[in-house]
DNA sequence: CAGTGGTCTAGACCACGGC
DNA sequence: CCGTGGTCTAGACCACTGG
């Protein structure tokens, strides 16, 4: 194993962090191959000078993130297809950064408008609401990932100017944040603008993405509509607590 | 504390999953206000006499879930909002009926055979565990909606013939009812055969959902991978009580 | 069978919170 | 200051995998 393992005591980050960073830093960088087996626990415990409940800690963090997969009496392997999951909760930054991507993005809109009636329908707003439009060219890996075009109401958020990367960290500022939500999604294939844009092929497949979400009284806060590019996303969701079903 | 914290330890379930769930059980039961403090760490572990290392774990589990919170230096608190966090999720029949749809299928595989290493790896099963494979088109409206693909290992569904319209029933009737899963869905293109099965055009917009399903206490119980038609079907995510996010 | 991950213990020291 | 959670260790036994 070529990984670099060294942890420094001094920087007081908790060991397991550290070795997970560098673990899954070695791994992006393909230091060893996808469907490969890690060394052992004890050995990699031996290796770091570290106790092996605490590589195991490390190892629960990648595992939890979909890079490593664990087989009782087996071994412990890299994850055979690279995923690029996504929280089903999270704004586009945090997803990024997430998998460790740099995240980015171009501005293609940011203005103040009347909401079309489309969307002041969607988001049950009265017609000629004011709104802020925002869309914008999301980049990971210095590659375009999606486009993002959101409305806000103006009440919403009084300073359009004060948004820079984070939507949801301006509206966290004026005390909007949303409590709540729903996303719908649909496969569907790229225009010609779309498909300039994301520098794929024009009748390419994107993920589109509608979300409206809301104050906990209901108030609606934002309608993002998104277009994916359906060779480098994939939306991940979380199912806890199964309801009645099928 | 009015907790039962009984464990045990004939049933060889894990000390900290059965901690998990009494505690769970006790929160739920409404034993303890949302808001309050649990006993510290040190004390639960003398209350259960068991050590420290595995109330932590045990507590993980629960902080996963957003049930707990822990405060550094000050304590552990049941979360104050009773939460249903993640995505609520159904079953096809459910999905299909919720529209007002009529929901049937054509079978196209169901047998017995041996799981693939790639479906091994995503299940985290080991090579050449006996999987039941259920391969069907699922209909709305007398016309082709998806095509899905199941994959159960053969200790969760004894009688493969008892599988009449609904997997989850079938699952359920045993007792392997699935407690939590992840879903991850792209936006990919038809193939042939599948443009064939759907009734659309040979590259096609279509939505694939793979889904993996598992027991409380981890055990895989199902993978399965399905083609929706772009044209016909919408994922919709509810999205309850927000996370930190971009 | 030997080697793997899965669980568990009984200690230890640290960093933080609140009194 | 004490009590809290956060980290870490060295060792143990079990259950499982695979040759």
């Amino acid at each position: 194993m070529k990984f670099n393992l060294q942890t420094r005591w001094n920087d007081h980050t908790p060991l397991y962090i550290q070795l997970a960073n560098r673990l899954r830093d070695g791994i992006h960088e393909g230091q060893i191959a996808y469907g490969d087996a890690l060394p052992s626990e004890r050995v990699l415990s031996e290796l770091t000078g570290t106790s092996r409940v605490t590589i195991r800690k490390a190892l629960d963090q990648l595992v939890d993130e979909g890079l490593l997969l664990r087989r009782h009496g087996s071994g412990t392997f890299i994850t055979p297809r690279p995923e690029q999951p996504g929280t089903s909760l999270s704004g586009f930054s945090a997803d990024a950064v997430h998998c460790g991507q740099a995240p980015g993005s171009i501005w293609l809109v940011k203005m103040v408008s009347v909401a079309t009636v489309d969307e002041a329908a969607v988001l049950a707003l009265s017609a000629g609401t004011l709104v802020a439009r925002l869309a914008r060219v999301r980049i990971a890996d210095e590659e375009p990932l999606a486009i993002e075009h959101a409305i806000v109401p103006v009440a919403m958020l009084p300073s359009i100017e004060l948004i820079s990367d984070s939507l949801y960290a301006a509206l966290d500022h004026h005390g909007n944040r949303p409590s709540n939500g729903v996303q719908k999604i649909r496969a569907s294939l790229a225009t010609p603008i779309e498909a300039g844009l994301l520098s794929i092929k024009e009748g390419a497949e994107v993920l589109r993405i509608e979300r409206r979400t809301f104050l906990a009284d209901g108030t609606p806060v934002e309608l993002t509509r998104s277009a994916y590019r359906g060779d480098r996303y994939e939306f991940v969701a979380d199912l806890r607590d199964w309801c009645e079903n099928s």
